[in-house]
DNA sequence: GCCGTTTTCGGCCCGACTGTTTTCAGTCG
């Protein structure tokens, strides 16, 4: 058992005793305890009862409990709370809008046990009938099935790489001489995937009984020698090809997609007097092969550059390999600070001196610390003078010497009529702020607009926090005018943010591209709420390779020294 | 359920918004 299948039992165990209304403190006890799981370095299942019992959040009852886990893969006490309520219930949960009470009610009143039974109900207006629900509520549930169907199937990027990168190394160790890897959407750098395609060259045909044999593969869709489809445990389809290393190349650009990618590139091979598939590139004259074996010789033999994955969207790529001006994309590397992050003062998991540690680690060489503001009362938010006072603690600590340069800065609330909720002279003694809408998301076009513009006017503003405040595959961005934001930021100088939160992405790689050829600079930061939350930076930059970034492009690949003196505050 | 301890139990993050109400429950962050 991984970490991410225990933090899955321990959270559906939270959502249960959520459901059953239980101890508020001991759910979150759970919740916590599955955070902790999905973010531990270490294998938890490897460790013994004390050392469980070391890591701060999880005690004698989370330790048993992640013992027995380990050991069965299951825990009791979850197998009987889905002894009282049927497990498809979870799926209600993770509706917009719909919290624990309705599901209860549902379940109750209603015997809603599906998102089916859910639909019926809401259309045949049974919901309206219950007590604290109306017509509105029910229109609300119809929404949000809706855009659930729209994101039926599709995975977080972050998760279809966990898996696939499961699935390699499952296959590698079962055919060490192979070339084995993913490719399709996973390979682009989609924000979600689909179906998880993994590529095998020069590997036995026997790898597909290992495939199909995967210990989490919960149904064989399809088994043959070359492609062989499995439906995984957390809905996953992943599908396996096996080629001849002959043609691995032709294949890794085929099977790599996008879809649109290949029909222009097929279509320019057609004008060359060639026939392009997944075997190879072939003269039309006498189907003689002439590239086939290296991904790079496809390309070079249709007269372009190499075109890095991420931008094989037919956004001009091929035009640009053609004049061999593709941008140079800018890398994880090329990223020297992280200028969002959450410590202890708010709602953090680590200390400054531990996310400093942290950011050495990972080779930073400069980080803000960005706690939350007072609005955020549930994530302990800083007023005016404990802002003041942690910027003095921060400033104690980049005083230090050597090491990682830190930032005294803050996360401002936007708030709803666009004022930000900090005072103008503590934002001004600050090093940097992050302006960010983390409520009243529900207002009009025109509102959210005006909202936005009016706090990008505060001088004080020197980057807009994940500017449209989406979620992937949960929750549609706030309505705005993109343009007029992305016009602002270029006028007065704000940055706009990639944020990495895996359900984040936000700025995606559409609006980041449009911010780019506008001359907005972005900033690629992680909004990490622990030490282990750095490692998303890898995220943003593949949002930002997909936007066609370049180093110049992204304000956190400067030197502190040229950073600092790139901030909106400290221009003339 | 965890933590810390004044070692045996009390405290643990709370305000805004929505839709349903007629004073509040549920959800979200």
């Amino acid at each position: 058992m991984d970490n991410l299948a225990i933090a899955r039992i321990l959270r559906e165990i939270a959502d249960l005793l959520e459901i059953k209304n239980d101890n508020p403190f001991k759910i979150r006890a759970y919740r916590n305890g599955a955070d902790i799981a999905a973010n531990h370095p270490h294998q938890l299942a490897s460790l013994e009862s004390t050392e469980l019992r070391d890591i701060p959040g999880i005690g004698k009852d989370l330790a048993a409990r992640i013992r027995e886990i380990a050991e069965t893969g299951d825990a009791t006490y979850h197998r009987e709370l889905i002894a009282e309520f049927p497990p498809t219930i979870l799926d209600l949960l993770h509706l917009q809008g719909v919290g624990p009470k309705t599901v209860a009610t549902l379940y109750r009143e209603l015997d809603v046990r599906t998102l089916d039974d859910l639909q019926r109900a809401a259309t045949d207006g049974r919901i309206r009938a219950l007590r604290g629900m109306g017509a509105k509520k029910e229109a609300l549930i119809l929404k949000a099935l809706e855009e659930r169907k729209r994101h039926a199937g599709r995975h977080l990027l972050s998760d279809a790489h966990h898996s696939a990168a499961a699935i390699v190394t499952f296959l590698h160790d079962r055919a060490p001489d192979a070339t084995i890897e993913p490719v399709g959407s996973l390979r682009r750098g989609c924000e979600t995937c689909g179906d998880l395609d993994v590529l095998a060259s020069g590997a036995l045909p026997s790898l597909m009984d290992d495939f199909v044999g995967y210990q989490l593969v919960e149904r064989i869709l399809a088994r043959g020698d070359t492609k062989s489809s499995v439906l995984i445990r957390g809905g996953f389809q992943a599908d396996l090809r096996l080629v001849t290393p002959e043609c691995r190349g032709a294949a890794m650009q085929y099977f790599t997609g996008s879809k649109a990618h290949n029909i222009a590139l097929r279509d320019r091979a057609i004008g060359l007097g060639f026939k392009l598939n997944e075997y190879g590139l072939f003269t039309t004259a006498d189907d003689r092969c002439v590239a086939g074996e290296h991904e790079q010789d496809v390309y070079k033999a249709l007269g372009l550059d190499w075109i890095p994955p991420e931008l094989r969207e037919a956004r001009g790529e091929i035009e640009a390999a053609a004049a061999n001006r593709l941008p140079r994309l800018v890398d994880l590397a090329d990223l020297r600070g992280d200028l969002h992050m959450h410590s202890t003062a708010t709602d953090g998991r680590d200390d400054v001196r531990t996310m400093v540690e942290a950011a050495r680690e990972a080779g930073l060489e400069y980080i803000a610390i960005t706690d939350h503001t007072k609005s955020l009362a549930m994530a302990n938010g800083l007023d005016e003078r404990r802002a003041l006072e942690h910027a003095a603690s921060i400033r104690a600590i980049d005083a230090e010497a050597g090491g990682v340069r830190v930032l005294a800065g803050v996360e401002c609330d936007i708030k709803p009529d666009g004022a930000l909720d900090l005072a103008d002279d503590c934002l001004g003694a600050l090093d940097l702020v992050v302006a960010s809408v983390h409520s009243a998301f529900n207002q009009d076009h025109q509102q959210m607009t005006d909202r936005l513009l009016r706090a990008l006017a505060n001088p004080n503003v020197d980057v807009l926090g994940h500017p449209t405040g989406r979620l992937i595959l949960k929750r549609d961005p706030y309505p705005f005018d993109i343009d007029a934001i992305v016009d602002a930021a270029a006028q007065l100088g704000v940055a706009l943010e990639i944020n990495c939160q895996v359900d984040r992405l936000d700025l995606n790689d559409i609006h980041a591209r449009l911010a780019r050829d506008r001359g907005v600079r972005l900033m690629i930061s992680s909004d990490a709420h622990s030490r282990h939350g750095l490692g998303v930076l890898r995220w943003g930059a593949t949002v930002a390779r997909r936007a066609w970034l370049e180093p110049q492009h992204v304000l956190n690949t400067l030197s502190f020294e040229e950073f600092r003196a790139a901030l909106r505050r400290n221009r003339r």
